[in-house]
DNA sequence: GATGAATGAGAGTTCATTCAT
DNA sequence: CATGAATGAACTCTCATTCAT
């Protein structure tokens, strides 16, 4: 692949991060190449498929959460760790294509599931640090906190909760994953 | 209105309820037409616009659950109550329009905004039974836990969570939200 | 037919000249019915096709025109007469059914030819007792006259002249009409 | 815009003026389309809307018109110039979108407005040669003769005059022209 | 390789007309 | 006999996708 047609890639990846993440998957393919700057073709050649594109997206969108994920596995408070990645998570939620969605069952690329499997895998590994430090609580498992993660999220972006609420809410989340028993 | 007539609207409404459940607002009104029996022009004969017929699902559903909300006020036990509202609402969250979904902004319909309103206020004196019941910390305010429950709705709803995980997640909000006393 | 259905009628054919006046014939028959202030199905039983209910409405203008010709045929100023004529018809042209409108070829009931030929009849013996009061000079006849008329009320209808144009308009219809020769 | 494209859309204006000059503007785009011999998504892409194709189709045949008359101008008998102009007007007219249809109100394309302006300014021009030449006396204005000559464009289109009754129209009008002086 | 144009398949909506009450 | 409800066909318009330049 030539350099400006890695250009152009990416040109359209952010154009359409931003247009489906404000419109939802009902936007139109149209507004994205015109955002990009190219023409609508230029997209298809990119993308064969509307599905195709907003895989990518959302593909793009895991990855960098997945990378974010590992990179706060070095942190040195796991509690603070969790914590911010869910927090980042949140609070960015609302203008980014929503984790899972656009996904009808199964039949999802490889590029899409891997960075999910590895996203949940990197979020697995940032709980069982702040399980091991203490700071959450060892009966609270993966499936479970992510879920309530990911249902944060759309509650932020479905209602669009102000600061306060939206701090409060990932408070009684934490408040409940440490609940000593 | 005629007998035969009000059939029909309810038959719209029950088909639109599963159609939109299943579909979101993205299904098509045709779709609703056929699983109704009955012919496009009659669904737009009562409901002028898709808009409406959202509309009408949305505040149908907020309506019911505002009369389980209120219903509930009258339970014994005020934590328990407060749990199955939650617990109910979210289970069934998968195959509902999800609430607050399709509100774009301020212009809604006198019953919707009123439903919405109502359900807050039942869903509030809810919480506020249970936290005077001592099942609840005393500064858990509305805005934070209803944000919880349609985010826990949500997240069923997007991640298809199975029984285990769901009751852990509701578990885990309520752990939460009876902590630090 | 009984009196309640000849007013229903009555009421019916009031309506639709108001409507079909004001809209054009692109107006709905539903908003005759309910200025009408009868069910849609009433319409239909008085004229089974909208194109019935046209015809009809241009009949009863017809008619109307017809009687008012003859009704100057006997005035004492044949040259007056003819001119009232054709200033009432240009004059009240916007707010009516055109004349001629809706004629798609042929094939017409026969109460609207008949009222049509009527019309032009009792028009031309207006126009030839002017002629003969040599008012309008010998060699126009009633064709042309006729057609006049009509172009006068039509660009009244469509150009809204104020009254000032629309007049000197009639005044020079007329005074081509007197021109010696 | 692409040689293509162009000659598509001059292939639309064209199916359109004949569509809507037989059917008048209650004609379907779709048989513009077929016409035309192009998708109906095509005439969409070149004309957003309906009306914005009808506007174009008029704005064309008010700019042919105001052509002819600029034409007109220079010709050397100005009394037959004007007769000449307003003939061919009148004998068009009953294949042509008619003058002034389809304009609801105010809210016409600044297009359609100046042509209809540059219109009615030669053809007052072409007035006031004649005026000057003594082929038309001196206290007709064109608001007046403006409206003779629509008028008679869309009698002769609505009562499909023949030949001799058509000419003798028109000689009737410019027999009212010259008198009285 | 990139572009803008063209397209067909639908979507929402309207309306003359028919049917059941 | 009148009514309101139901209907199917048509229409305008949109959009993902393909084609020609």
């Amino acid at each position: 692949m030539r350099a400006d047609a890695r250009d152009n890639r990416d040109r359209i990846l952010a154009a359409a991060n931003e247009v489906f993440g404000a419109g939802g998957e009902a936007a139109s393919t149209e507004d994205v190449a015109r955002l990009a700057g190219v023409g609508i073709a230029t997209v298809f050649r990119h993308f064969p498929t509307k599905q195709d594109l907003l895989y990518a997206v959302l593909t793009a969108r895991l990855e960098a959460l997945r990378d974010r994920a590992r990179e706060l596995l070095s942190a040195p408070d796991a509690g603070t760790a969790l914590r911010t990645f869910v927090t980042e998570v949140v609070t960015t939620a609302p203008t980014k294509l929503a984790i899972a969605e656009a996904l009808p069952g199964g039949d999802v690329p490889d590029a899409l599931h891997r960075a999910g499997a590895e996203l949940r895998t990197a979020f697995g590994e940032l709980l069982e640090r702040a399980r091991t430090a203490g700071a959450v609580r060892a009966d609270a498992d993966a499936p479970e906190v992510y879920a309530l993660m990911v249902g944060a999220s759309r509650a932020n972006a479905a209602l669009t909760l102000d600061d306060r609420t939206r701090n409060r809410v990932i408070g009684l989340i934490f408040d409940g994953l440490s609940a000593g028993r």
